[in-house]
DNA sequence: TGTACATCAGTGAACGCGCGTTCACTGATGTAC
DNA sequence: TGTACATCAGTGAACGCGCGTTCACTGATGTAC
């Protein structure tokens, strides 16, 4: 049956953010146009009301999954010092939390190799979320701006390549790669997400 | 019709080893029993003559995958100062030749989001072979064997990082990265490569 | 060494299944009067 | 405000397709004598 403008409205964005939890959960290939139907409570059919097509649904997650990752960080440079932002991005960055939830976590870290075997379409979203998050991190960093914006790109590339390994690897190995790459002592980064009133995204 | 025992040993090495350059290149849910065989000049239907199901061929191509890639990253250390060495190999890694060919280049930038969301024999199989090259990583370390480990693991997981990225990017975004994960000024690791003799795993 | 027969690597049709997409349909919403 | 009708969000069956796996078959290889 029809369902009111503001309902559907509802709806399209609830599909965008089921989409962007299970792409970066199971895998943009591994997820059906009939399983993010699903996860919102409808049947597949109807998401050709709302998108043209799948590829159209992707683009849109990731798109979503990037610009709640580009709020959250630059939300967290906006009180206190640059350095303690940096230091309390890396711990919750590396955490246990987060790397037992990719679907709520960064989308490079989930979805890295799968993009680069994407369209262009896809590219262009991802590495628009690179350069955001990198310009973010560079207020934490010293030096010249070129500098700081290098250095930035090296830590979020180690920040990325250590979750994304441990992910991949046994329990182990894994908690061997987050904690060498962890500056302190081991951190738990739920507790800090906790302090930071609950918002997931690290 | 029938082939001899050497012939068949033969097409089990080059089903393995297409499987490996496939699953790099594709991703490991993207490339179907059909692809790989037809890789080798076979038709499908054989393939049950050499591996039970479709995830034993996985397994061992990414077993495959990590093995050239040890003995590879060994061999780095043996000739030459461990520097001299590490300072090769992030050259090779950082290069856009290996960001351009995941098929040949490092199992781990090129399939760590796919492990990740796969069974534990492919995570156990990921867990040894990053272990393995973080071990030989350290021997270009400075510090304690501890120390030593921990940086070769940081240094390790920038590089992933910094490829997997890459390779997910826009072009321009990837150059950006590439170069601020390079120690001194863009190298052409293409020539490098070829210095030491076509080998291709980074 | 030669022969007769069993084995089995590889072929290609067939299976059941899930996928993306289409479409006729339903009935509540939006709109013209 | 009320009424009559057009619109369209969502449903569920259906489509063509490619997948992993099975299987009867072929004919060269391996082996027993």
């Amino acid at each position: 049956m029809r369902v009111s403008q503001k309902e559907k409205e509802k709806t399209h964005e609830r599909i965008v953010e089921a989409a962007a939890r299970l792409i970066r959960e199971r895998g943009i290939e591994a997820i059906s146009v009939a399983d993010v139907m699903s996860a919102v409570g409808l049947t597949h059919g109807g998401f050709y009301r709302h998108f043209p097509n799948r590829v159209a649904l992707i683009a849109a997650a990731i798109e979503a999954a990037f610009g709640k990752m580009g709020s959250g960080l630059e939300a967290r440079f906006e009180n206190g010092t640059p350095e303690a932002a940096l230091a309390a991005y890396r711990a919750d960055y590396l955490s246990d939390w987060h790397a037992s939830r990719p679907g709520m976590g960064c989308p490079v870290a989930a979805l890295a190799t799968d993009v680069s075997r994407g369209p262009d379409l896809f590219k262009e979203a991802f590495g628009k979320g690179v350069r955001r998050a990198t310009e973010a991190i560079a207020q934490g960093m010293e030096g010249s701006q070129k500098e700081r914006e290098a250095a930035a790109a090296r830590e979020f590339a180690m920040l990325v390549g250590a979750v994304a390994i441990a992910r991949a690897c046994d329990p182990e190995t894994a908690r061997a790669v987050l904690d060498a790459c962890r500056p302190g002592q081991s951190v738990s980064g739920a507790a800090n997400v906790a302090e930071r009133g609950g918002e997931p995204m690290p």
